[in-house]
DNA sequence: GTCTATATCCAGATAGAC
DNA sequence: GTCTATCTGGATATAGAC
């Protein structure tokens, strides 16, 4: 439970958090979504007004976590190498644990481009300031003159793909579940050092 | 078009594959892969007899194409460098030209992993093969021991998921359609020297 | 093989009793 | 606020004429 607040209107939007995470816009039904939270579906539109109110509320609630924890590490107080080791770890712990977060969004995306600039908008997202924090806490000698905006893509690449594309994966590694899970907690302490390695001058 | 040959067959699987790769099974409509192929809808409830048969057509197209790709370079003849840049430069070219394969793939294989499963069986591939094939192109003076289906897992990461996450990363970038497509194509050098950076031992 | 017409079902949404 | 009952539209799928 994210919110403990027991209200039907919690209730509600924490059983859609969880159908919509998991079926995405088109697969959601309304149905469901009343039936995990243990109440009527026309309490939904009550509450509500559409499927479609219903599905921004999950989806800005689920944008704004996600963005949040990335500007929060990065425009903190650390150097590069201590930012780039506590990005990798503490977000592929996050994904371990919310694993439909990441293909929701996309999905979500995918369908609806622009909702994605609303949410930046209110969010006060300015993608010159992310960059200058990166550059600013690296020293030109060590890394020269890299750019910051590859080097945080590959950075979430590197986190969110292969939770996202698990189930190709595990197949194609021929990992069961728990070794995948294993493989992912082994991707904390060898990103880093594989990020590190990538980006140091020679 | 992919198929030259205009049997109808041809025509409905050609708009299948269109509406499909872009709206996903769940929002995929029969009515408008009729519509795409310029025939009737119930002339798809002939050909095939159902959605679901209709849609498996076109997920194992796909399937398939990824997968030979894949393995048809990495068991070439070739060092371990210029295999890596001939994917990173091939895949991207590939992505950007079907930018929406891979988010159609991932969405199906959530929808149902099973499926995954019988594909790669019907291709043989067999995963220990493909990473054996890596590390023989390998020294291990120049690159020590890396795991190399953690490496393998970060190549196709790097690739894909500025293909699948697009919407999101142009408008966190504040690029435009254009902007963003030369960032796709400066990947395509700076990454094989990102990742030949990486895993070279110092 | 290709069409029109229709059956069948299930979705989102609303009306109105309590 | 919460329910039952119902409307309305749109989806897959089938029957049957040509």
């Amino acid at each position: 439970m994210i919110n403990s607040q027991n209200t039907t209107e919690q209730k509600i939007l924490d059983a859609a958090r969880k159908v919509f995470h998991q079926k995405g816009y088109d697969g959601a039904r309304m149905q469901e979504i009343a039936e995990e939270a243990g109440i009527n579906k026309s309490l939904l539109h009550y509450y509500f007004r559409s499927k479609d109110n219903l599905f921004d509320a999950v989806f800005t609630e689920a944008m704004n976590g996600l963005l949040s924890r990335i500007t929060g590490i990065i425009t903190s107080e650390k150097s590069l190498e201590d930012k780039i080791r506590y990005i990798f770890n503490d977000y592929i712990s996050f994904l371990q644990k919310n694993s439909y977060v990441p293909w929701f969004i996309i999905n979500a995306v995918n369908h609806c481009p622009e909702k994605v600039t609303s949410v930046l908008h209110e969010n006060n997202i300015d993608p010159d300031k992310i960059f200058k924090y990166l550059r600013d806490s690296a020293s030109a000698e060590e890394y020269g003159k890299p750019d910051f905006r590859q080097l945080y893509v590959n950075i979430i690449a590197l986190c969110a793909f292969p939770v996202v594309a698990k189930p190709i994966l595990k197949d194609l590694l021929g990992l069961t579940e728990e070794g995948y899970q294993q493989f992912l907690e082994e991707r904390k302490t060898i990103l880093p050092d594989f990020f590190m390695n990538a980006i140091r001058k020679k």
